[in-house]
DNA sequence: CTGAAAGCGCTTACAG
DNA sequence: CTGAAAGCGCTTACAG
């Protein structure tokens, strides 16, 4: 016997609270059905034993894994490929978030890695046969997901954090999602700057494609547009830095903040203020315009990550306590302790979930 | 039935391929038992029924929960809170380094979270006594951290990833971990200037406790003296920055790197290059000095973290791949797939191993 | 509201 | 090398 301290059994608290094991079991999974004198002599049993019930036992007969799996990527680095300043911060804090939020609904978090998009599938099919989890929270979701339709298939409770840009219907119910309005961020950032007085208010982002559809096809189309429909908003006087000219778009590193800010700058002489798609590419901004300018341009970033805390500019938090939250209810409902599968399609549970960031102002 | 597309169950294999339960059994746990004959038909079953075995009815026929189980923080932004420049990084490297090593030897790695001590003692017993996790890892252990009495108590298999400093003996075998060299990297960091010509060599680190034990006792205070041991060996002629005045010690933050470069550079002008404690802290004294000068200092850091490959400085590698590997061969051995109670006083398994970090030149 | 029985899907002695 | 039986610790119908 590999486990030691084997604690006692539901027999055991059953012989010595003089109940049958039914009754133990009922004090645990439906205290409503004994009556209060039963339970309070089963529960005394339970804490003089210290019982704990045995999970793998308790799974094998209810059928319920009462788990869910989320697969972690590396944030390593690497040389020659992108990854921000602050890579890591919000997968870890999310895993954070997640953990914390099952945790208090009884739902245990097994993580899980895979190199590429068919070791996944092997990994989740083995996973999901072998009853070891009986949800899943996926990440960096694309359109034509291979996983969704295994995950519908197999009609396995799910949930995405972030939308699957590029999906033809971002709102299909196979698709379900909590996100970020990333929009509804810089819009925020944007009006703030305006409340604080500042007019000429920039913006610096990633490239993204263009794209002729309303809504936004890309995590740095949908910030970009939060600033630029917040500027046509605010500025009735058309005297601002309003419209598609005024902003620079490049990648995600300090570096491309610092060329972009140089060429925000050389256009625009008179910006003031500039909302960034990043806390990275904020830093860049900062940096740059304080080694050109006397004063530094004042900048917003994304993410609240401590590269905004430590540099001290304002940044929108993506609440990812919320996220975890909504996550969870969205596999398990308001209440109770299961995880089951909802057919979005045709039940009132809500497939899409967009939360608001916060603006922390600093 | 919660669990939907129900695998075959080992029955199925077993009457498919016309042999009893116990031969299939045997084919998945024992394959050299079963004659080849055999068990090629029972692998064709399984192949042809999908069928994948159900961990819960092993973990409970087998009292082996084949899991370990790693507790999380936060790495949350907070006002007033010190807590460098990638937080989360490391710990997020490290899990999944960790999901990955583990997988490979066919165990699960779940996670948790505790607010306090005594929410994680709780937790853990929980943990362990509902016998879903049959190891351990920890992280962040003080010297007489409670999780080490309860472990060693149930005869718990786990390792501390760091050592437990402030610890009466590091060396305890009551207490094993897997750690990181810090003053071997410094060294390195320091040495390779040297071979790079540089000869005024300082150091920037955080403030720790005067220690008058031969060993460190903070990880501040060992990557100190890693710098200051290798400076002495190097310099035969007493010409360089040698010797305890030619730091400046602060705190895990760029302004703390900023504050420290201009009073060393002030105490000593003719400082060429800076060792530091970390990649935050490098950053600090990286931007401080080509502020104050024409050619900013050259610095190194620790954890090559994104910030170091940003801006590009070099940074020691804490090889996080290797710290999980070990680990999970202290807690399984070299082979097999079980994770299995050692007594370090008594077995040749060693129970502190102190791996090299990695200099990444940049 | 409570109880006696069945059985989830495995692995483990044990017998041949 | 293979098989028939027992049993891990629960929850789930079902009966009273």
């Amino acid at each position: 016997m590999a486990l030691k301290g084997k604690s006692a059994s539901i027999t055991e608290v059953a012989e010595k609270s003089g109940v049958s094991l039914q009754t133990v079991s009922n004090v645990l999974n439906f205290p409503e059905r004994v009556r209060p004198a039963t339970r309070e002599k089963v529960l005394a049993a339970i804490k003089s034993l210290d019982y704990t019930p045995n999970l793998a036992a308790r799974r094998l007969r209810s059928a319920r894994a009462s788990s869910i799996a989320v697969r972690l990527d590396t944030n390593a680095v690497t040389e020659g490929e992108q990854r921000g300043l602050y890579s890591g911060f919000i997968q870890d804090e999310f895993v954070y978030q997640l953990t914390k939020a099952a945790q208090n609904r009884g739902i245990k978090v097994i993580t899980y890695t895979a190199d590429d998009q068919n070791e996944e599938i092997e990994k989740l099919r083995f996973l999901l046969n072998s009853q070891d989890a009986d949800g899943l929270i996926l990440t960096s979701t694309i359109g034509n997901d291979p996983r969704f339709k295994l995950l519908n298939e197999k009609k396995v409770p799910f949930i995405t954090f972030g939308r699957p840009w590029g999906a033809a219907n971002l709102y299909s119910t196979k698709k379900p999602w909590v996100d970020i309005d990333g929009a509804f961020g810089t819009a925020l950032a944007t009006r703030k700057f305006w409340e604080d007085g500042y007019r000429q208010i920039g913006f610096v982002g990633w490239k993204f494609k263009i794209n002729h559809d309303a809504d936004a096809q890309s995590v740095g189309e949908d910030r970009y547009n939060g600033w630029l429909k917040a500027i046509a908003d605010l500025d009735k006087t058309k005297k601002s830095l309003s419209g598609k000219n005024f902003s620079a778009l490049g990648d995600e590193s300090v570096s491309s903040g610092r060329a972009m800010a140089i060429e925000l700058l050389k256009k625009f002489p008179k910006v003031e203020a500039v909302v960034c798609v990043s806390d990275t590419v904020a830093l860049g901004v900062l940096l740059e315009s304080a080694r050109l300018r006397k004063k530094p341009l004042v900048v917003s970033g994304f993410d609240n990550s401590p590269v905004s805390k430590e540099f001290e500019f304002s940044s929108l938090d993506q609440n990812l306590q919320m996220v975890a939250k909504n996550s969870i209810e969205i596999l398990m409902g308001e209440t109770g302790n299961q995880i089951r599968h909802v057919d979005f399609a045709t039940e009132s549970t809500k497939a899409h979930v967009l939360l608001r960031p916060v603006l922390i102002h600093r």
